[in-house]
DNA sequence: AAGGTTATGTATACGTTGTACACATAACAG
DNA sequence: CTGTTATGTGTACAACGTATACATAACCTT
């Protein structure tokens, strides 16, 4: 209706229609190659045919700007752990269900991390908190964070009996600790460049030791 | 001998003795309150009383200087491991000992993590590679850095019948993964400033699980 | 001891960044 | 139709990394 809306990126009048929009997009494409120091304030204006200053109407600062990049990159993070739990089949016993769910998490974590460096290492990089109740723009189709989907995992396997409820508390943490750990180490650690085998192997030998260590 | 030998920091002369050294150990102090990012080359020269362009006599560029920071700070890592390990009273047990050798890894790592957050996040910033021979500047009292302290660690697991050797290849990367990732969970992830009690039992509860899971 | 070579510092300059402040424009409300 | 306000631009500044040219003094050779 609004003459705004004429094209894909608002460029006909000089109010650009949803620059906050465009530079958060802007800033992800920054992200994806070059990681979070990539996300640039001025070449994000640049990308979205704007001058540096536009994005003060929309950011307080260039790190508001960062945390919003965060937050996308968040989101797609737990679009990928949904995807990869997505592929689970329904298997009769309920405890192999809720550890396959588990596993997923894991998976699916992992292989964005692999997939995606610049904007896993942007995801995860001086979030600002990374349960955040529920914030919609870190979440996935399910509405749940990576950190949520992790924790309603482990939820699935304590009520199949897989974790003495003793142990419940803070387990999310360790399970997180682990995967992540193996992330970093693959992404830019001793093991970037690995072998992909050996990369699945370890993949697999560090979920084993998320399950059997709870 | 010379006339650059005068003071702590040589200023008497126009040469200044010993920039390399001053120039890291500057940056050392930046990445304390800071991490890598407020490494910065001016400030270092700032500090060390000296043009800017100095820096250019003894590091290629920014990056050059960050990485001896870098290296300077994995071994402050390594020192902290050995002081944990130093700790260690004999046991008859040889394998209950090795086991204590390994927790003192991760227990050290861990402690300089909490307690020196800036330096640890710049040992571990886009470090070149975390292994690296035998490289000094990385290295403790031992000349092992942090990685070859743990390396040798779980070789003494191994050697007391800790893990059946099938599963030694790669076991020191499980075993760094959680440590690792939990550090930063505790650092500014969302257990950031969590209770003393709680994050101890954390610590104790990811070394367990990587003992068990191995 | 003298003088050339070289290591190490300084001076100046440029492009890039984040961002403050003043101003301009057009969408919208009355 | 006109005033308010949201959203853009223009200009400016300090800080950064770093390139290039130049200066100084420590050193080595004679």
């Amino acid at each position: 209706m609004t003459t705004a809306e004429s094209g894909i990126t608002g460029r006909s009048t000089y109010r650009h229609g949803d620059l906050r929009r465009a530079l958060i997009e802007a800033g992800v494409e920054l992200a994806r190659d070059g990681g979070p120091s990539a996300v640039v304030l001025r070449e994000a204006t640049r990308r979205a045919g704007v001058s540096p200053n536009a994005a003060y109407r929309h950011f307080t600062d260039r790190q508001d700007l960062l945390d919003e990049v965060c937050g996308a990159c968040q989101s797609f993070v737990a679009l990928a752990i949904e995807a990869e739990q997505a592929k689970i089949t329904d298997v009769p016993d309920p405890l192999e269900q809720a550890h396959q769910v588990l596993r997923a998490v894991g998976v699916g974590y992992l292989h964005f991390a692999l997939a995606e460096p610049g904007l896993f290492q942007t995801a995860f990089s001086a979030s600002p908190d990374m349960e955040e109740a529920t914030n919609e723009e870190r979440a996935g189709e399910s509405g749940l964070t990576p950190f949520q989907l992790l924790t309603k995992a482990i939820d699935g396997v304590e009520a199949a009996g897989g974790i003495p409820p003793e142990r419940r508390p803070g387990a999310e943490f360790l399970a997180w600790s682990a995967v992540h750990g193996l992330a970093i180490l693959l992404i830019d650690g001793p093991l970037r460049g690995i072998d992909t085998e050996l990369r699945d192997s370890l993949i697999q030998r560090v979920i084993s030791m998320v399950e059997q260590g709870l």
